[in-house]
DNA sequence: CTGTTAGCGCCTTCAT
DNA sequence: ATGAAGGCGCTAACAG
């Protein structure tokens, strides 16, 4: 067999050298162009296949510009609402030759930062990134970089840049109003913080909704919790409910809403009998968990592929203009709302 | 400001040009060589990040041979088994220097040989990949590659080569047993298909636990499912525990347990009243779904980190023999689990 | 149709 | 302490 050596990989010039043509002729017979006779290119692409040529795309790179690689850079990859849209985009990518590669910031800027130079060390043709928007200095350091880029689920108001989100402000609103017509008042809304554009909308969409409702938004009932899976903080949300008043609980994500629920059955309070719960994401839309969450969605595949797509035209032709893209949201009922109980006094 | 043209990086020869060094210098210089006087340093290095410089693997690799990159393969990134692996795999060799990227099979193995060749072209330092095992040809293919590699959560028995694994065998043998201790005879294995080492491995231990309890296994009682999301099919799963007269269901991971667990409550079959459910995975330990599911596990974080860390050893030293690891598996019990109802006969 | 030349950005080696 | 030369594997541009 031909499998003992340390394996220095084949290259054109191996098979140059075994099959009597030049480098520049192997080259242009694996690429299947029309200008070299075909009988040459059976034998040189044999050849190649026989002796196991792979290709070197570092190379490739160095001479043609052109790297084919993509960043994905987001928070945290085991959040399933993330890892869901990184499969539709691996898989995107890898159809058109593209290979892909993630990088979690854990939503710290200066990670990110770290993520989006390494990015252009790695001379990936594109980025698509969720940004943390803790500060606003990343945006300028990635559009120094001079990569195409698209943002997804979040974006900058002020600023023009190509991004694909939801209709966070609406998801916020029908949300709320639909915990406003079972009857509540008291909604507490533990969000993500401010800084994140979508928390933002969210907010608004809420407060929207109290205000078509006539019922005052108590400020006291606008909580922030970190987004990143495991740092989520609902200790003592079954004393924040009982202090405030709340009936129900408007959560940022399914993976908060989930914490919620579990502590506050933890303290014997139940959902949605005593309290009802809504979360965003609808992330039993692909896992069926026995679960049922009230949820506020929106495709996370659509939003992966429109993303991916507008990456892939830009990457195309850089001159394109960026291209700003809103889709719906919804509200799936589920199991986790009720009228509120008539609150003893 | 800097940031018109179409921005070509800023190379080593540009920096050489500014500062009025050599190309040679300047590369030393930013790897802070002590052949370096510290006064040229400083200079060349204030010089680099004015620039912002960021440096290109490609070329880096093309040199050195080194790529610093990392590829992972495996089933299903949208599974949570998977992503919280991958997400610590990713956090792990980033801090080494490492860009890690995945390619989802889709236990296909046809796309999981061309992710292996893509990988070699690619020129990553290592491979961590879940086998598919549909076939054995992609283990040559991954060996000819010469490429050092670790199998994560399935292994080949008759081959010499390094992974890090769960005692599934235990895994089958205390989840069978729990369920016999309970009073259930009848136990259907949603399993996955035997060509994969965790589920035989899996059925060992099932069937281990039946002849432990002097309970036959009735064969037909042995069933088989794909392991995809989105391919789990567990139509008629109300039917088939009904006509096997089941009164437990054991399922080769939770995501095929809660899709089990969500047909039959669809039904009206109660869980655990009318039968009970054991997984596998436990990705509750990460999310904590109020969901209180039964389940195998084995820490996926320690599983990652210990394969990782497998890579890197051989990254460092190839010479180095392959190493097998097997970590424990536990049972988490949860309430969906409860001895048989008396059958009416 | 096929070959030659040159160079992408960096690092290794050797020279100064 | 610094510089010069050469080449990693590939492709673009041009020559024959």
């Amino acid at each position: 067999m031909d499998k003992q050596q340390p394996k220095r990989p084949v290259t054109l010039k191996d098979i140059a050298a075994a099959t009597g043509f030049s480098i520049n002729t192997v080259s242009h017979a694996l690429k299947d162009r029309e200008d070299i006779s075909l009988a040459t290119r059976e034998t040189i692409k044999e050849t190649a296949k026989k002796m196991g040529y792979v290709g070197n795309a570092s190379a490739r790179f160095l001479r043609s510009g052109v790297s084919k690689l993509i960043a994905i850079i987001l928070g945290d990859l085991s959040n399933p609402h993330f890892s869901i849209m990184v499969k539709e985009i691996e898989t995107y990518f890898r159809r058109e030759g593209y290979v892909s590669f993630v990088m979690n910031t854990d939503e710290k800027s200066d990670v990110e930062r770290q993520a989006i130079l390494t990015a252009a060390e790695r001379n990936v043709d594109g980025i698509l990134i969720c940004p943390t928007q803790n500060s606003r200095e990343n945006l300028a350091c990635l559009r120094s970089t001079g990569i195409p880029f698209v943002l997804i689920g979040r974006r900058f108001l002020q600023e023009d840049c190509s991004y694909v989100v939801c209709d966070d402000e609406h998801g916020g609103y029908i949300a709320a109003r639909h915990l406003l017509r079972l009857g509540h008042r008291r909604i507490l809304f533990l969000n993500g913080p401010a800084s994140i554009s979508s928390a933002r909308e969210r907010r608004d969409g809420y407060l929207r909704a109290h205000r078509e409702a006539s019922v005052p938004a108590d400020p006291d009932l606008l909580a922030t919790t970190p987004v990143t899976l495991g740092n989520i903080s609902v200790d003592g949300i079954g004393e924040a409910v009982l202090q405030k008043k709340a009936t129900a609980i408007l959560a940022f994500s399914d993976l908060i809403a989930f914490e919620a629920i579990t502590a506050l059955e933890r303290q014997g309070i139940r959902v949605p009998e005593e309290i009802s719960v809504v979360g965003f994401d609808n992330i039993q839309s692909k896992y069926p968990f026995p679960v049922l969450l009230t949820s506020v969605t929106s495709s996370k595949t659509t939003m992966a592929r429109r993303a991916s797509a507008q990456l892939l035209r830009l990457l195309r032709d850089r001159t394109l203009p960026p291209e700003q893209l809103m889709l719906t949201t919804q509200l799936v009922v589920r199991e986790t709302c009720a009228p509120p109980k008539p609150q003893p006094k």
